[in-house]
DNA sequence: TTTTCCAATAAGAATGATTACGATTTACTA
DNA sequence: TAGTAAATCGTAATCATTCTTATTGGAAAA
């Protein structure tokens, strides 16, 4: 997801357009890693020392609950990314060292059919951890 | 997974057969849902009311790292539950209403095979998350 | 049985991530 | 440009988890 599309959306739900707001989506435009709450304090801060943890996370919610990040939880803490631009549904080869994703364009769900008639499956989660080519 | 069992791994690898160890297995044996840290501590208490959180929080680290005990993220608290007694690799429909986990044979990453030729695969997460029959 | 040793535990402080909140500032609208 | 609600700041609170130090307890040796 781009800059424009992603304030598309904000704006369409009637959030303001902020230059922190702004700057936030400009860290994860330009980097594929998963990123954590204080990845992003830590770049802010040298553009405004007075950047609070409050408006990073209050700002990461908000982008996720409306699918502009995407969200998972490595080694016990939140990490954030832009979501997909892929239509297709899909999963993450997650790179441990680099931080660095691959898509996996399959679903286990696809596969497991009608394996649970009779529950009710709301979510579900598919990810791979390792390490990328680059990294090995 | 059955006390019996635990306490032979345990023995196996020179750990002494305290109270406190075997109450916390009890509970687990007991209970097939997912718990968190402070759910046993909770139990315990009633007990050892000067039970401490460090006493859980050690022993459960050591149930892990011996396969005696599994572990999982659910929203943000660590939760842990019996090890599957089943040889046979699987993964876990979890009910997010009563906690009960149902086994699912298959693994995505069989299925994967040669799709990630270069990468270094050292690990997978694969869960359902829903209600069970009885909680619908 | 008694002694001894070291793992195990208690108590509580420390840490690290995250959330909450009153006061202030900013972005949009009229 | 003024009014208003949203957004942010600054800081404190919370929550899960880990660490530190002194003490206790299990089990092997005497």
């Amino acid at each position: 997801m781009n800059l424009q599309k992603a304030w598309g959306i904000l704006k369409e739900n009637g959030f303001k357009e902020t230059t922190k707001r702004n700057q936030i989506l400009e860290i994860f435009e330009g980097d594929e890693r998963y990123l954590t709450a204080r990845d992003i304090l830590d770049v802010m801060q040298k553009d405004y020392p007075s950047m609070s943890y409050d408006t990073v996370y209050r700002n990461l919610a908000t982008f996720v609950s409306l699918d502009i990040l995407e969200a998972t939880e490595l080694s016990g803490e939140k990490h954030f990314r832009m979501h997909c631009e892929s239509d297709h549904h899909h999963h993450h080869f997650i790179c441990m060292d680099c931080g660095k994703i691959k898509e996996i364009p399959l679903c286990p769900m696809d596969l497991l059919g009608a394996a649970l008639p009779a529950y009710e499956i709301d979510n579900h989660k598919f990810e791979i951890y390792g390490k990328c080519p680059e990294c090995k």
